[in-house]
DNA sequence: TGTTGTTAGTTACAAAATCAACCGTTAACA
DNA sequence: TGTTAACGGTTGATTTTGTAACTAACAACA
């Protein structure tokens, strides 16, 4: 009666992803924080902001599914540190627009240039075929397609 | 001067694969949480023991990667709510081998069937030859090669 | 208008993760 | 042996996150 038992940790899909997420943002992680001071949620606001514009606290949710305390803080905080401003909206005062100061811009266009890098290093310990099944694969179980 | 600018943050793969990693884990994390009050930790934890049976602290950081202290945390927790005992190493004093309890087994037994089914689940989203290759490529990306 | 419901964003409090310092034990080696 | 370093694991302080309740503004419609 030897049960068959191929189903290990490791080929638990939520697990392997949690495992190649951790280990591929690891580096990039350093530099935002070592040369901004930024956390992850701030790296994505600024990021979002510096690739589509001006945009509201809400925008960034929608796009990013990121929850809302999550980007009110971190909008606090890259206000505090001269990276955004915000700016009221005079059709609907519930919410602001924010856009990026030159320093923010600063910021963007450099970790967009880290970030092109380090993807294409990542990319380069694998073939052209996984590289592009892996995006497939990948917005599929994000649910971004 | 248009400048070409394919690099958004959605071709990102440590945002493509920590949004995959969050949105494949959500509805499994809600079961254990449920189920026997554990995070995801303290899952990870149970796991490794129950597939690999008797382990110490240190064995299931170096197969996890999870920090030490977290580890030390969630063997608490285990323990405390009798999920786990703990064995003294006489060889080394400093260790302590961590073994199931009969409610920790059954735990994770369920669990591990709940995770074999959700993992069937999941790779229905994808073609074979998609799932094929996504775990090549995270098992290399995550260093598990 | 006025009442009720909804929305954008913030705040307060609890839960959890992180980081450094720590304790007891073992290893290395003079 | 004696001293110093390294290791396994725990603890405490701080930071970050999650959850819910909240405020202010708007919308719907009687």
């Amino acid at each position: 009666m030897a049960q068959k038992d191929e189903f290990a940790l490791q080929s638990f899909l939520p697990y392997l992803l949690n495992q190649a997420a951790e280990e591929s943002s690891l580096a990039f992680q350093q530099i935002y924080k070592d040369r901004y001071g930024m956390l992850r949620t701030e790296w994505r606001v600024l990021f979002h902001l510096g690739l589509y514009g001006r945009l509201t606290a809400k925008d960034i949710g929608a796009r990013s599914r990121m929850h809302k305390t999550k980007i009110s803080r971190a909008v606090q905080r890259l206000e505090d540190r001269r990276f955004l401003t915000r700016a009221p909206d005079d059709a609907d005062r519930r919410q602001e627009y924010l856009d990026l100061t030159t320093q923010g811009r600063a910021a963007y266009r450099d970790l967009h240039g880290v970030a092109q890098s380090y993807d294409a290093a990542l990319a380069d310990t694998l073939t052209a075929e996984e590289e592009r099944i892996l995006r497939i694969a990948l917005r599929k179980l994000a649910r971004m397609d």
